[in-house]
DNA sequence: TATCGACGCCAC
DNA sequence: AAACGTGGCGTCGATA
């Protein structure tokens, strides 16, 4: 499996108390526990997805659960060495800027610009008033555009029927109108050229968009809608990683590890005494990382948090 | 015994 | 009939 396409392994953590076993829960994470080292050692791919993600396996560190509370206690097994601290970064809402500033759509862009709480801000734009109803189904709207939309999609993830979500649809094409036009002409783009590009001029291509098969020429256009706004996220944290242990040293911070990628986040161990100084290189590298080969029109945010477990760093 | 594909579930 | 992007992996049944 690990052709010279596959990354050096990286890293993982000490497994450090009952470990994942002892909870009855996923002995294939027991079991890759390094006995040399303690600790979890994934492999990345460079070339593992379309858009340009990384891909990780063996284990794969990417899809560790976080969502549910048994989720968490795995994620509490996952610690850093006595004396050392868990840091996670991880970029705001990081595609629904890039879409933003791709599209140009001016409201999202200053609202992202003036740190509004961006679902809400969309709830408003589309049904008048936020609520908890309407802002759940904003952040749904909001996330089926980033994924190529389409009337029956967001009908049954919104358990409406289709002409509604058709509906909602076109509130949001006429609310925040450049995205409409992007879709169409990342389209247009795509059918003719075969290809789409990130912001940093990465390609990816679509040998079907032109398929006379209709399940597959649609999905190869909301794969084509979504991958100029993943692949440019992807490049972007690339950026970042490239840069971020030569900052650290230029700080005297050689001491930090840099531990995990998962897509919008950056996981390091460091000795507690170093979290001061790093916070604020590793935000900086993480915010900068598209200049200056790109300008956006949009600030990337980054929290930033820390803990005894990666669980807590959260 | 090994491998493959479908399925369901986890993450971003 | 199905239908929103990108992945990996465990289980199951069919197959070699």
């Amino acid at each position: 499996m690990n052709g010279p396409w596959a990354c050096s392994a990286t890293c993982a953590w000490i497994e450090g108390h009952d470990g994942f076993g002892a909870l009855g829960l996923d002995d294939a994470l027991q079991e890759a526990i390094n006995p040399q080292t303690g600790r979890v050692h994934t492999s990345y791919s460079l070339v593992g997805a379309q858009t340009g993600r990384l891909s990780s396996t063996d284990p794969n560190l990417q899809n560790i659960p976080i969502r549910t509370a048994i989720g968490r206690q795995i994620r509490e097994a996952f610690v850093p060495e006595p004396g050392n601290v868990l840091l996670a970064a991880d970029y705001s809402q990081i595609e629904l800027r890039l879409a933003a500033h791709m599209a140009d759509v001016a409201s999202l862009r200053e609202a992202f610009a003036h740190g509004e709480d961006i679902h809400a801000r969309t709830a408003r734009e589309m049904f008048g008033e936020v609520t908890r109803d309407t802002r759940a189904r904003a952040k749904t709207i909001n996330f089926a555009i980033l994924y190529g939309i389409s009337r029956w999609g967001l009908a049954a993830r919104l358990e409406v029927p289709a002409e509604e979500a058709q509906g909602m649809i076109d509130t949001y094409f006429l609310r925040f109108p450049g995205i409409q036009r992007y879709i169409h002409e990342t389209l247009e783009s795509v059918r003719s050229k075969g290809y789409s590009e990130t912001l940093f001029g990465r390609k990816t291509w679509f040998p079907r968009i032109n398929s006379k098969n209709q399940a597959e020429r649609q999905g190869s256009e909301r794969a084509a809608i979504n991958a100029p706004i993943q692949g440019t996220s992807a490049d972007i944290i690339k950026r970042a990683m490239v840069r971020m242990l030569p900052a650290l040293a230029e700080g005297g911070l050689g001491d930090v590890r840099m531990l995990l990628q998962v897509h919008d986040e950056l996981v390091f161990e460091l000795p507690e005494a170093r979290v001061e100084a790093a916070t604020p290189i590793i935000r900086q590298v993480m915010a900068e990382a598209a200049l200056p080969a790109v300008t956006l029109t949009v600030p990337l945010g980054v929290e930033i948090g820390t803990g005894m477990s990666w669980d807590a760093a959260h």
